[in-house]
DNA sequence: GCTATAAATTGACAGTGTCAATTTTATTCA
DNA sequence: TGAATAAAATTGACACTGTCAATTTATAGC
């Protein structure tokens, strides 16, 4: 395998997903073309159509391994966690808040509707997974109480994407005066142990 | 003015912002083309370069409007709203929920990083505005309390947007069975709620 | 009325996504 | 093994886009 330069590339799809996987960190999704990402995999323009049908399936298959890349991040900090359902939640939306740091383009992909087909089984089935991660954890907290685990799961996420997602636009810039908390995720973090106190959790 | 078909529109930037903001009702952000704006105004594919100098310009100068939109639907609650500091906070995140789901691809546009220029003067003043505005109530309620106030705004203003933007994306769409709370945004508001009262406020 | 300036026009260029036709390689089956 | 079939990559074309330069048209000021 690996073979020098033979007109079946043998791996194409992997190359392509790798290129278009630089180009992202680059220059975002809107760098991310079939002929560029052709162009960079050394391949003529049309040859994507081969493995991606369209523009909008091969930044699809990019989410898809994105989201694989997450979950593994997630299943390694979770071995690391103990049982306490509080601690296990905040290692997934820390893992969330990392990788947002860390890659601001990619975080950014995964949400982009128009672009990313989010109704295809593959995201769907990664989607829920990492809905499930947080879900279940919440479940254990709730279990037996009256509460909707969903609503506090909903208001989880929504807070833990909120931030990553203003944050890479730069809403938080120069408006907060980093004086006290200067660690904002962890302060997030806290905030959110607030309402499971609240409601007893 | 308004005259019927002269070489000089006399108000051709009004217009291209009516046309784009039609497309972008329509089509989403990617339907918002120099040439199809030109096209829908009627005129000839260049034309905008004097109003706008760039399509991200003409993306900017909309977004900048729709600013405008909420800060003005905003204003009218406030003004119906007495003067208790959590109800005012609730009718600001209320005007945002509403936005949101009335019109998704305005309210997606506003945060696209990429095809709106956040730096720019005009951006910036209307997004201190409506941070101001959450901001300033938080500040009267956290008043003399060695609370961090922008902590508690960055919270909110978190979980708001990532509501919104996540309900938009669809990611609540087959997951959260809508057995219990079926207004989610109330049960959210609620759950902040919650935090203010821990916070003693 | 003449001139400067602003506003809109046409035309061109490089780049894009997508499709069709073609050539090249790999695979399968007799 | 050799021929037929399928898969993978190529080239070429089409319509479309954003952007720029050169040009024409209208407006405003002296």
């Amino acid at each position: 395998m690996a073979k020098a330069k033979q007109f079946h590339h043998g791996d194409l799809k992997r190359a392509l997903l790798d290129a278009a996987l630089e180009l992202l960190d680059e220059q975002g999704d809107s760098g991310v073309g079939i002929r560029a990402v052709a162009r960079k995999a050394g391949v003529s323009h049309a040859a994507p159509v081969n493995h991606f049908k369209d523009r909008r399936a091969l930044l699809t298959g990019l989410a898809v391994t994105l989201f694989d890349d997450i979950q593994a991040d997630i299943s390694k900090r979770l071995e690391r966690t103990s049982d306490d359902p509080v601690l296990r939640i905040e290692s997934v939306v820390r893992s969330f808040f990392d990788y947002g740091a860390r890659h601001p383009h990619r975080y950014a992909l995964l949400w982009r509707n128009d672009v990313v087909d989010h109704e295809c089984d593959e995201m769907r089935i990664r989607e829920d997974a990492v809905y499930d991660h947080i879900c279940d954890e919440i479940d254990r907290l709730v279990a037996g109480r009256n509460i909707d685990k969903h609503t506090v799961a909903i208001g989880l996420w929504s807070m833990m994407h909120g931030y990553i997602d203003l944050k890479i636009v730069g809403m938080f810039e120069d408006r907060a005066d980093s004086t006290s908390g200067e660690d904002r995720p962890e302060a997030l973090l806290k905030m959110f142990r607030t309402i499971f106190a609240h409601y007893g959790l």
